[in-house]
DNA sequence: TATCCCTCTGGGGTAAACCCGGAAGGCAAT
DNA sequence: ATTGCCTTCCGGGTTTACCCCAGAGGGATA
């Protein structure tokens, strides 16, 4: 029993028929359309193979990955990405378990990659995507890895506010938020206005560039942050 | 004759399939991997259909679109495209002859919304997506619809440019910068200083917020802006 | 021709974003 | 406990981005 979670049609039955092929003896396949889905027909069906794309309305990849978990610890978590995000690989980080068996692979992934990793996870190991390994990388460094601090600002700049709104949002001094401003723009590297003539930047909106190019951040879960804060505005006034 | 081009082979080989299937009189199916590959088969092979995937290495979809075209007038056109980004409508609707004969899908189409498509464009009719009928009704909106001017600033800001840097690189005086970007700001509804207290915004920051969100532009697109940008500011100095 | 819109220009002002140094707090090491 | 290190926070300054006003030239439309 393996069960498919993607709200993609295509790319449900791209995946069914590569197992199908490669995976007869493992039982019927599943499939779910969003995360919800996914959950509840794995607390259902207890498989031991959930695949799950990480973009799916309702509920993400991540987040039902974390329901599965917490349920079913012993679940093996097959992640499905269109690009080598670092905001997912950070999150994920957080909620499979030390010694959770899952795999990565990005959607651009040759079959032979997909039935690999499909073998490594049923067998209990890991298999990351080739693609990502520099990104895990980046997220253990210390000179590039952001703290949560920093990634806080990041978002609210990326959203559009300023320093004070901020501060009442984060309970902090303006001095605080360009505080916290200050060191991210250090880690990525941005120049201030005193350093690298050549090249003036607005470092706020340079950050925003940088961050999404890098992955660290991305129009989707600015999205989610944005509804997020808007309910949270709402309510609090 | 039919020539597919797109950088990825899964897709290639959905859209293959589906071809011969639907349309196995129209001789065989050729295909290309970038976009001057794409240019190279066309001028040689002179299909009258060709499918071209935006987002391709060395030469984007619709540069390629263009030297066919320019070659070859009657050759039908369908692009392919993840998203239903105003970006590529926008460079589409320059490129293409005012009666020329092309097609839209995004890639999340239906089966039968490809066939239809290419069914559409072989005998003559233009097929576009309907997610993308209100993005080419919004390119046609006085109101919302944004000048090159404003257009150029938009990506320079996007990219972490400071006013002064943007009036060095166009050419202008910072205030004409400011000018632009201010009729760019009312155009995306940002509020200013002054009105709706409740909410703040960094203008600059938040028109690249919502302009990514509404597809205006996109991450690739200044990608390709700033190596742009690299190399004339070498060429430069 | 008259009208509209887009664009650039100018002066002059306010508030926000950024720069400098410094100091309180947590955490690890020895 | 002391030393270091890092993160986070604070105060006093400078620069940049945004605001309001008004006006003039170019281009398209009618």
């Amino acid at each position: 029993m393996i069960l498919i979670a993607d709200d993609e049609e295509r790319d449900r039955n791209w995946l069914k028929s590569l197992l199908k092929e490669n995976f007869a003896d493992n039982g019927p396949i599943e499939e779910a359309h969003d995360g919800q889905q996914a959950v509840d027909q794995a607390l259902k069906l207890k498989p031991p193979l959930v695949f799950l794309d990480i973009k799916m309305p309702h509920l993400s990849g991540i987040k039902a990955a974390e329901q599965i978990l917490n349920a079913l610890p012993n679940t093996g978590i097959i992640m499905l990405s269109n690009f080598s995000d670092e905001v997912y690989v950070r999150q994920l980080w957080k909620v499979v378990p030390p010694n959770g068996v899952f795999g990565y692979v990005l959607k651009n992934a040759s079959n032979e990659q997909v039935v690999e990793a499909t073998r490594a996870v049923l067998s209990g190991d890991c298999w990351i995507h080739p693609g990502i390994a520099r990104v895990i990388q980046r997220t253990q460094n210390r000179a590039t890895n952001l703290t949560t601090a920093e990634y806080e600002a990041l978002v609210c700049i990326a959203l559009g506010m300023t320093d004070h709104a901020i501060a009442k949002r984060l309970y902090l001094t303006e001095k605080a938020v360009q505080s916290r401003l200050k060191s991210l723009y250090a880690k990525l590297g941005i120049p201030g206005r005193g350093e690298s003539h050549d090249t003036e930047f607005n470092q706020r909106c340079r950050a925003v560039f940088l961050s999404t190019k890098r992955g660290l951040i991305n129009q989707s879960e600015l999205d989610d942050w944005e509804t997020k804060l808007a309910q949270e505005t709402k309510a609090g006034t």
